[in-house]
DNA sequence: TAGGATCTTGAAACCGGTTTCAGCTCAACT
DNA sequence: AGTTGAGCTGAAACCGGTTTCAAGATCCTA
């Protein structure tokens, strides 16, 4: 079996002289391509088959100057930043995507000054034929790379004070105005903010929408606590806001895992919740279930902008010219509000 | 500013012609290959420098045989299950690695069949230099994939009936084995176990140091009870053990996620843990401590996992040949036993 | 049956690099 | 002066495909 495959794998040319014809020929039977007779289709087929030829990759990159890959960047300042599971939605949905293509995956964490070097040889080589980029901040140095190279990029939310031209987002204004409307319908009023990194498009969006629900309500706006967008962010931003509003009867937290350090630490304070302190996530992450009580939170449908990321940045590589895209986020109401 | 960019990536050739010398020694000064005068290597620079010059990935690829990519591919039947953060660290891992390289990483999530045909595509193109494969049964169709192709792969974790040759794994029986003594330790004595998937080398090994420990200690061990490697499939098991085994006090589960539904579903039935039940879950993911109470577990390190399997790659790509490793593991005590 | 129109075909150019190798220069040694 | 050898250099081959284009074959149509 094993003994007569070939030491090296078979070329084009051989395989085009096993069918007795050109390269040419046979390159056109391959691609399926027009101007073949029947026969000598066949005779390829039938030697390609009997070599068990496979077109080598880099050499059709190299003629058609596509690559086949595309890559995902991740960027900003935490190397352990990807370890947030809203990235692995994410990349779960990309890829049933890219599954019905024959792109390939690179995944980039730009989250060091030399990953994002590396992220501008991938692009400056031309290692890529698109860009799926994943920034927060608007003067991060991997957006103006990808924005650089000349290549289509798709924006995973937008990074603040840059309105890309191609991005697939979610619908935060929204989302952050109707978790705050639950709030209120539920009789709460003085109901405080924890906003998440500013200068960040996502921290504001969401603390726009808080501001809008509760003005339109006749409530004074909270001044949104910044946070680091983690659990001990959260549980940080929820001890100073004890200290400054200690008669808060609600919280809505920009996501869930500062929610969870804010849950945890109203529970250390002797604050029962959501009977004293009513408490609205955001993400609709996998800890939203697993905290006591469960996290009444605003789902963001990840997977589906993953998916939406790649139709967007394949119509680009088409040549067509997609409209951004803004999905819809829905409250999900269990047990913390 | 941007008018003066060439239209095209200036190649190789112009380079040349503005150095004033041929393609060979234009490309040797790049390369930083000897048999370059001084005074051309400088010209070289400048002339690099003057046009923005990068080298094209591709057509370098083609020429060295070497794409400087490597894939890490992850197989399973779930396609969710990249979802599950344990991937996630070990990819954080693996690019750290990668970054001291000028390798880059495509992903792979070969958890349908059409994304194992996509793996088999991959590797039979040679659209990578190495492979990095996890995946937990032997008779994955992605482990024949990746083993007949001629290419170097490391296995993160080896998966049942395989002994590959280069692997990286966590010290699984070691890891149980201390976790269910530490609950001898402790005084329990009817401890059952969640052993995860049956047909799985992880579970395999966990259930036997589970069973070492009991036998050591005189002790019977309990036949380990099969379950998803997740928080619903860990909640079942559990139901079913306490019907089986009413009377336990201890239950060992191989993974944190069905520690974690175990945990709830003791809740559930009134018993108290670790007063009643004691609960040792394994690899200390986030959610050990985001369980009421707090899980004691085992912890594997992943990231590292991650980082040395690209160092075994390495290895192999330079001709070397590494031998397989084994990182230890440690019991984490928390709340939960 | 002559004169297009339409298909097929393969030689050769091309994608953009690396590498081999013969020829050249020049200093050192006998 | 004649050899030897080390260091540079660039023409050309090569990596493995795709694509152009001129020529040849085939088929219609008048």
């Amino acid at each position: 079996m094993a003994t007569d495959m070939p030491p090296q794998q078979p070329t084009l040319s051989e395989v085009a002289e096993r069918a007795g014809v050109s390269r040419a020929v046979a390159s056109r039977a391959i691609n399926d391509a027009p101007n073949v007779s029947r026969a000598k289709r066949e005779a390829v087929r039938r030697a390609v088959r009997e070599l068990g030829y496979t077109p080598n990759r880099t050499a059709r990159a190299l003629a058609t100057r596509r690559t086949g890959t595309v890559v995902l960047a991740i960027s900003g300042d935490d190397p352990e930043l990807f370890a947030d599971p809203f990235f692995a939605q994410a990349v779960v949905g990309i890829s049933a995507a890219l599954e019905e293509t024959s792109l390939h995956l690179i995944l980039c964490l730009a989250t060091t000054a030399h990953g994002q070097q590396r992220l501008k040889s991938l692009l400056d080589t031309r290692g890529v034929d698109g860009v799926m980029l994943m920034a927060m901040r608007g003067d991060d140095p991997a957006v103006r790379i990808a924005l650089a190279a000349t290549l289509p990029v798709v924006f995973g939310g937008r990074p603040l004070c840059v309105e890309p031209e191609f991005y697939v987002d979610a619908d935060n204004i929204g989302g952050a105005r109707r978790a705050t409307e639950h709030l209120i319908r539920t009789g709460r009023t003085r109901i405080a903010t924890i906003g998440g990194l500013p200068d960040t498009e996502v921290a504001e969006a969401r603390c726009r929408g808080y501001r809008e629900a509760m003005t339109m309500a006749g409530l004074e706006p909270y001044p949104p606590e910044p946070a680091d967008f983690n659990e001990s962010g959260g549980a940080a931003a929820m001890h100073r806001l004890l200290e400054s509003h200690p008669d808060l009867d609600a919280v809505f937290a920009a996501n869930d895992n500062m929610a969870a350090g804010a849950v945890r630490v109203l529970r250390e304070a002797g604050r029962s919740v959501p009977k004293d302190v009513a408490v609205v996530g955001f993400d609709d992450l996998p800890i939203a279930c697993q905290t006591t009580p469960q996290l009444t939170t605003v789902h963001q449908p990840i997977r589906a902008m993953g998916e939406e990321m790649v139709r967007m940045l394949i119509a680009l590589l088409a040549g067509r010219r997609p409209t951004p895209l803004i999905l819809p986020t829905r409250l999900v109401v269990r047990d913390s509000a």
